[in-house]
DNA sequence: CACATGACAAGCTCTGACAG
DNA sequence: CTGTCAGAGCTTGTCATGTG
């Protein structure tokens, strides 16, 4: 770098006063001191910033076209100087989640930070298992919760929580009162599922291996809700994971279907960025979702 | 002409790189 | 770890010049 920022915080103090030595004493220096910093940032690009007019600094157009971003410049490096300064107590982060651990997990997880850390401001950002790595690979997200298993040379991919999906239907149904359901049956019905890219969905596919072309697949639908409603209607049946579904099958406005012939466990990751630094919220937040696992009888 | 102001010179301090 | 050196940046003192 060919300057410095006290160079350019004398420029942008000459600049306000259109006076060497007023900017001088603004910024606790003598007025030699502020003129030879002038100079040498002057001369180490061989320009000229103001128009010396005799004694007289006039702030030339060179001068004015710079000055704006000389000032944004400052501005940063105030900004990141506070940063620096409040990095110990900084809680701040933030989350990307997948629809189902958004909506059933997180939010609870999310809940017992904001009791820990109450200032602390936590975002959390809804989408697919793709679109969160991505974000996380891009230093946009601080930490991933996803579903699918991802690979990635940027990233810590941790396994979190055990998961599993689960086969449902509505109450009036006929499946409902099968202790089993078998593959055939599976074939038979008419199905309402995730939209394909999703960690569900892939989880599904990947499940239902061997039969998959066999499906008949009446619906397929972005949000987890959405199946849950079509399915209650007797639409068809569904398959989603059991986090989202807990709570209909406690009120049995759905009910559960046993698929002994199909393995529908898979795993829930953590994932964040290799060389990001984690800060006291990062670790704090990564701490808690893992006393949620352990705290739920899934991963340790 | 007195005063204000910018620029220059000399010397000091601090810091980082490097060698022993 | 310590001593040395170079460079950056600072202060003090001084000079030149514009202004009222």
């Amino acid at each position: 770098m060919k300057y410095s920022l006290k160079q350019i915080e004398v420029f942008i103090a000459t600049a306000n006063f259109q006076n060497i030595t007023l900017a001088a004493e603004a910024l606790n220096m003598s007025q030699s001191a502020a003129s030879e910093s002038l100079k040498n940032l002057e001369s180490q690009f061989d320009i000229k910033l103001f128009d010396r007019a005799g004694k007289r600094l006039q702030l030339n157009d060179f001068g004015r076209l710079i000055r704006k971003q000389a000032e944004t410049l400052i501005d940063q490096a105030k900004s990141l100087e506070l940063s620096l300064q409040q990095n110990q107590l900084s809680a701040d982060l933030n989350i990307g989640a997948t629809l189902s651990i958004g909506n059933y997990l997180a939010i609870h997880i999310l809940s017992e930070f904001k009791g820990k850390f109450p200032t602390a401001k936590a975002a959390l950002s809804v989408g697919n298992t793709t679109k969160i790595t991505e974000q996380v690979a891009n230093f946009e997200l601080d930490v991933g919760l996803i579903e699918g298993e991802v690979s990635h040379p940027d990233l810590n991919i941790r396994p979190w929580m055990d998961d599993e999906l689960v086969v449902f239907c509505d109450p009036k149904s006929e499946l409902s009162t099968l202790s089993y359901v078998s593959d055939q049956q599976l074939s038979k019905a008419k199905w309402i599922l995730r939209e394909a890219g999703s960690g569900t969905r892939q989880a599904f596919d990947n499940a239902m291996q061997g039969v998959l072309h066999e499906l008949n697949i009446e619906l397929e639908l972005q949000h987890t809700e959405a199946i849950k409603r079509a399915v209650e209607s007797g639409m068809g049946i569904g398959c989603l994971s059991k986090v989202t579904l807990n709570d209909a099958f406690k009120r049995s406005s759905l009910i559960a279907l046993k698929t002994p012939q199909r393995d529908f466990k898979r795993k829930f990751y953590i994932i964040t960025h290799k060389d990001k630094y984690l800060s006291p919220g990062i670790r704090n937040w990564l701490e808690l979702c893992f006393e949620y696992a352990e705290l739920h009888n899934t991963y340790s």
